[in-house]
DNA sequence: CGATCCGTTGAAAGATCTCAACTCCCGTGG
DNA sequence: CCACGGGAGTTGAGATCTTTCAACGGATCG
C-alpha cells in the first residue's frame, strides 16, 4: 500500500492507550509480551484504504488512534456504512481470509497489526484473548442490532439526533466528562460518510442539522465543532431517551 | 410461563437435528456427555414470548425446531426486528444477565436450554464450545451487517425481494435442494413480521407482494405458499446478484 | 485565479405511509 | 347449521417525507 508507512519505534504495550480495552485487555505480563513479539505497528493516512472488500486478508489488528468505517457496497454504488472503528476496536476476522467489507480510515489512523496466522494461533493458546474477542464481538453484534432499529424505524431527524447523541456520549466518556450540562465535540465524519451511516442522502443530513441548529437542540461553529446546550433534549428528538446502547 | 411444557424424553445428543451447526458442534463425546447432564429441553407455543427484553435471563440455548424473533421496541411502540432464529442458533449472552430483546416464537419452537451458570463454566473449560461460540457470534455479526444494507438502502421493492430470497436459499439448504431451476416454499412470517423485519408497514409489504406476482417474479398459492419460477430474477430483483450473505 | 471539496438551500418528483374500506378464512357459540 | 367476530391480507386515495436535480457559497490548494 502506497499511502501507509511503518512506525519505528515499538511501543510499549504496557503504555498502550488502548491496554485496557482492546483485544489484549485481558492479558497477563507474559501474555502481552509474546504478543509484543509478534505485533507491528501501521499507519494509514486520511482517506486511504485499510481492506478493500473481497481482498486477501493476511492480517488482524486494533485501531490505536483515529477513526475508521467499515462499509459495504451494491453492484449500482449505494454504499451504507455497517460500523464505525474506534480506538481500541478489532479488525478482522480470525478464521475467514476474504475481507467482507471495505474499510476506510477516516482520519489518520494508527494500528497495531498481527500477521493472521500467528494471531491465531495464539487466540487458541490464550484463552484471554479469545474471552475478550468474544465479548468484543458480542458487544458488537448489539451494537449492530442496536442500529437496525435506527436504520429501520426512525425518521431522518430521528437519525440525525441518534448519530449526534452517540458521538456526545462516546466524546463525553473518551474525556471522562459527564454527560449532564453542555457538551462539545467535533463531528468525525463528514456530511456524505454521515448520510452513508444513517441511510439519508447527504442533503437530507444537511437540511436536518440545521433544523436541529434552528430549533435550538444543537449550536454550530463552522461545520463540524458541536455544542449539546442539553443531552436529554437531544436524546428526546432521537426517539429513545432510554439509552440507544451503541459504541457507550 | 404458563405457555411453555417440558419435554419428557431427553433426546439423545448423537442424534439431534441440530448436532452438526449448533454451538456444540465440535464437541467430542465426552464433551457432550458433560452438556447432556445439564441441558433441558423447553417447548414455546406459536406467538408466545420466549424472553421479554430486559428480564432476567437464567438460561441460554439452542433452537432446535420452528423459528422464533428477536424485536426491538422503541418506546412509542415502533418495532424492528433484529434477528430471525433458526434452528441451531443460539439465544443468550454469556456474561450478561439482562435480555437486551424480545425473544418471539413465530411458530411453535422447541429449544435445548442449559442454566447459565453451568454453561459458563463449561464454555470457561471447553475451548471446542468457546470456539464455536466465537464463530456464530461472528456470523450473526457478518448477518447483521449485510441486513443494514438493506434496512438503510434498498427500496421496499429490493427489500421483499431480498427477504424472499434469504428464505428460499435457507429452505432449499435445509431440504438440500439446488437452487436452480424453481424453488417453493412457504412464508413462516406474517405480512407484519415481514414489515418490522424489512422497515416497512404491512401494507407496504402487500403492495409489493403483489406487484412481484404481478410481475412474474413469483407465484402464489393461498397467502404464504410462494414459488420462484427463476431464482437468478429474484436475485437480480432484491438488488445484488452477488449474493447478501445472511442466513446461507 | 481556477479547480475542487464540503456544505447549504430550493423546488419538484417520487416513494412510502396513513387512513380507510373491503375480502377471505376460520373458529365460536347460539 | 348459520351468524358473528376477529385476524390476516389486499387495495385505494391522499398526505407526508425523503430524494433528486440544480444552483450557489465558502474554504483550501496548487
Amino acid at each position: 500500500m502506497l499511502n501507509e508507512r511503518s512506525l519505528s519505534p515499538q511501543q510499549d504495550c504496557e503504555d498502550c492507550p488502548i491496554r485496557h480495552r482492546a483485544v489484549c485487555a485481558r492479558c497477563e505480563t507474559d501474555e502481552l509480551r509474546k504478543l509484543e513479539e509478534i505485533k507491528f505497528y501501521r499507519r494509514f493516512e486520511a482517506g486511504s484504504h485499510v481492506i478493500w472488500c473481497g481482498d486477501r486478508m493476511d492480517f488482524v489488528g486494533s485501531v490505536i488512534s483515529g477513526i475508521g468505517t467499515l462499509t459495504q457496497t451494491l453492484e449500482d454504488g449505494r454504499t451504507q456504512m455497517v460500523g464505525l472503528l474506534l480506538p481500541s476496536d478489532f479488525i478482522g476476522r480470525p478464521g475467514r481470509d476474504e475481507a467482507a467489507y471495505d474499510v476506510i480510515a477516516t482520519t489518520d489512523l494508527v494500528m497495531c497489526c498481527f500477521r493472521k496466522k500467528p494471531f491465531e494461533s495464539m487466540l487458541a493458546k490464550t484463552p484471554h484473548i479469545a474471552h475478550r474477542l468474544l465479548e468484543m464481538t458480542l458487544d458488537e453484534l448489539d451494537a449492530a442490532r442496536d442500529w437496525m432499529i435506527v436504520l429501520g424505524r426512525k425518521s431522518a431527524r430521528e437519525k440525525i439526533a441518534s448519530l449526534l447523541s452517540i458521538i456526545a456520549r462516546r466524546d463525553a466518556s473518551l474525556h471522562m466528562r459527564r454527560i449532564e450540562g453542555p457538551l462539545a465535540f467535533d463531528l468525525p465524519l463528514t456530511r456524505e460518510a454521515m448520510a452513508d451511516y444513517l441511510g439519508l442522502t447527504l442533503e437530507t443530513v444537511s437540511r436536518q442539522i440545521s433544523a436541529l441548529k434552528r430549533d435550538g437542540v444543537i449550536e454550530l461553529e463552522g461545520k463540524r465543532h458541536v455544542t449539546v446546550p442539553d443531552m436529554a433534549r437531544l436524546m428526546e428528538e432521537a426517539g429513545d431517551d432510554a439509552d440507544g446502547g451503541m459504541l457507550v
